[in-house]
DNA sequence: TTGTACGCGTTATCAC
DNA sequence: GTGATAACGCGTACAA
């Protein structure tokens, strides 16, 4: 509302001058008195620097966006929490979007282009093709979650083979030895990783993967019945499962009891990821929680960096090491 | 990144004669040929309107912001998509937010003054007292979402009363007398109007409430535990409950074990609002699925006709009446 | 120390 | 039909 020339005529200024002492430019001080003045004037009119103003004038927004596949998966709270209070610190503003609303064409160079942010944080969904992706973020400012690209470097991963590693071992140690996977999608990266860390871990330990106990359906509810069903029609079967993402947990555990299946009794089940709904499944699931927090606020630094000019950089966030969330949906058999 | 002008060089013309070729100016036409070499250059260098300059001229941004208490709870998805169909149809882009992150002070006013957005979507917290939600708003461009201020008019709300009544009919067809109620904090008018719906119910076949078991303890599955047990330690107890929330009837199911009561064997419960979770809980949850859809997307026309001037209205969304989802939370006792 | 003037990209008004 | 120009609010180089 109050622009900088009316708390120079307030204070009997011009706008040059307000405009320095508000931004405290360094190289021209003002006097004490007449500082005063604006600053008081500043802040009796509730003065707020105009933001199409500024944008027009730097062509840069101060706004970033944060999309992922699914805003209302809890998994993702921490992550939005990580990313806003990282964008504060910086100085961005954050907009949320959800994966679905950007499906056609470019919307992210259209939001670029017309100058609404000035860059992306993309968890894209685990169905987007490497080359669809590719094509949507071009050379955009755009910072990978929970993905990469050959061709674009700067992205943040989780160690997603250390996430399913640490399940494997949670299960190793209470006895279980024939462990199924319930993974994402063959296109998901994430999904190739947790499938390597689960053979590694079990490899370590001399065991060999079953092929048939391994399913790439998808990361949602929906996915993971059809796959628990797929597993357990094999005459040999596992007496642990180990799944890829907590909404797919939530189906497995559907599943199971329209199967006939008691878990953790008849099968033990982990998830990757954590979220407050844990504790409210039945039985409360067990799982591995990821420092998605940390990832969101590595995410926003990221991008920050590439903004200022440095080249992407793809990392792992891996400084807080996956954590086995104890509920009951796993069984000991010693 | 192209501007006006370099389309206008590219087809030999002004600036000013591009600008209205492009926004299709009735007023004054230009010569097919060079309306169509501006066309043809426009495309060819991929233009997109300078949002900021737009912003400025205008001091308008064509930005709405919704803004909920918790993203992440998936009854808000249908809300999300009402709101965002709507923006689309009519003009503006969507800028999603929690109701935490503006906690302090005037971030409303701030984000407004600052022109950032033109208005807001608002449903507030449920412990949001009247006073501090009076003062956050002021006299901003406003929208209530479930939630209602004498001194504010613009508002959008569900039929909170229809809501509970339904699911109190629901009970009473399979027999049920006698019915707990989990509420939502007194402070919340949704709450309230949930109660009064409830009692009228009841009242109208001739039963009265027991006020032992009504709570006012909270949405949160947290608050839920807490409320059931509450109810539960009456010696006469209920045969159902409604709970105002899905959230809540998570902590309802979760306490319901922990007190070694089978729902629904020994307590039935329906719940208000529906999500593709509840498919998930066990035992799936019954429920009363209410407009979302329809509610978002009245609450942007609403805001729509108030940034263009007209008096705020405040209205409920009754087109649609509430759907009972039958799952198989909810016992017959006939 | 302080004021003036220009430009960011767009649209609108007024000439030609 | 079309072109020049002012204005939106801000920051800053330059002048005083």
């Amino acid at each position: 509302m109050a622009r900088l020339v009316d708390i120079a005529q307030a204070a009997g200024v011009s706008v040059g001058l307000v405009s320095r002492v508000l931004n405290e430019d360094p190289v021209a001080r003002a006097t004490p008195a007449t500082r005063q003045r604006i600053l008081k004037a500043a802040s009796h009119l509730g003065y707020r620097p105009n933001y199409a103003a500024r944008a027009l004038k730097f062509s840069r927004t101060d706004t970033i966006s944060l999309v992922v596949p699914d805003l209302t998966n809890a998994m993702f709270t921490e992550l939005m929490r990580g990313v806003e209070d990282e964008s504060g610190a910086l100085g961005y503003t954050v907009l949320l979007g959800r994966s679905e609303s950007l499906t056609n064409q470019d919307q992210i160079s259209q939001l670029l282009d017309q100058g609404r942010v000035d860059g992306f944080l993309l968890q894209a969904r685990d169905d987007e093709s490497t080359q669809s992706l590719t094509a949507l973020i071009g050379s955009s400012p755009v910072v990978l979650i929970n993905g990469r690209l050959d061709t674009h470097p700067g992205s943040v991963m989780i160690d997603d083979r250390a996430a399913s590693g640490t399940a494997i071992d949670y299960l190793l140690v209470r006895g279980h030895r024939e462990i199924g996977l319930i993974n994402g999608l063959r296109s998901s990266l994430t999904a190739r990783l947790r499938e390597e860390g689960y053979r590694e871990a079990l490899q370590r330990s001399g065991i060999r993967p079953v092929e048939a106990w391994i399913t790439h359906l998808g990361y949602r509810a929906l996915d993971a019945g059809p796959a628990l069903a797929q597993i357990m029609q094999n005459d040999h079967r596992p007496s642990a499962v180990v799944v890829a993402n907590v909404n797919a947990a939530l189906g497995v555990l559907t599943k199971a009891r329209e199967l006939g299946l008691g878990v953790p009794e008849d099968l033990s089940v982990i998830a990757i990821h954590d979220a407050w709904t844990c504790d409210h499944t039945w039985p409360p699931l067990t799982t591995v929680r990821m420092p998605l927090y940390d990832l969101g606020a590595r995410a926003v630094r990221t991008l920050h960096d590439r903004l200022r000019g440095s080249v992407g950089v793809d990392s792992v966030v891996d400084t807080v090491a996956p954590l086995v969330v104890e509920r009951a949906s796993v069984r000991s058999l010693s």
